[in-house]
DNA sequence: CATCTGACAGACG
DNA sequence: TCGTCTGCCAGAT
């Protein structure tokens, strides 16, 4: 048995964990920051998960539009090379956006919960 | 080394 | 019903 002195009962990268859920987001589909906090384990921790998003601009197999606030809107999009980059994406995969809020949200929702099992 | 901020969300008065 | 505060984690100053 190791001492472990600096260990936490659970180390793992939480934007790491983030990066891989994101990826798993299907083109058409869109969910939002507190539902993957929450398939984290972290139900108070929507908020770092919009800062792992702002770290994975570093990387582009991160869909980071498709993950918006849990009401629908496009909280993120002024974060993107352009403030349209963002809507355009998601148009791009068939996702109707009106006033930086996507249409038919709870339609197009992806829960990791339910759709990974 | 201490403090604040940030692409959020839920609880409380 | 609305406004305000705290919780979460990592990075920047």
């Amino acid at each position: 048995m190791k001492p472990a002195p600096e260990t936490p009962p659970e180390p793992r990268n939480f934007f790491q964990d983030v990066y891989e859920v994101v990826r798993l987001i299907p083109p058409g589909r869109v969910t939002s920051y507190g539902t993957i906090a929450h398939y984290l384990g972290s139900r108070r921790g929507a908020r770092t998960v919009g800062y792992a998003m702002l770290a994975a601009h570093a990387d582009d197999s991160v869909p980071a539009h498709r993950v918006l606030n849990r009401l629908g809107h496009l909280t993120g999009r002024l974060h993107f090379a352009t403030p349209t980059a963002m809507q355009e994406a998601l148009e791009a995969e068939g996702i109707k956006v009106e006033d930086d809020r996507v249409v038919d949200f709870d339609k197009l929702f992806w829960d990791p919960a339910v759709e990974l099992g």
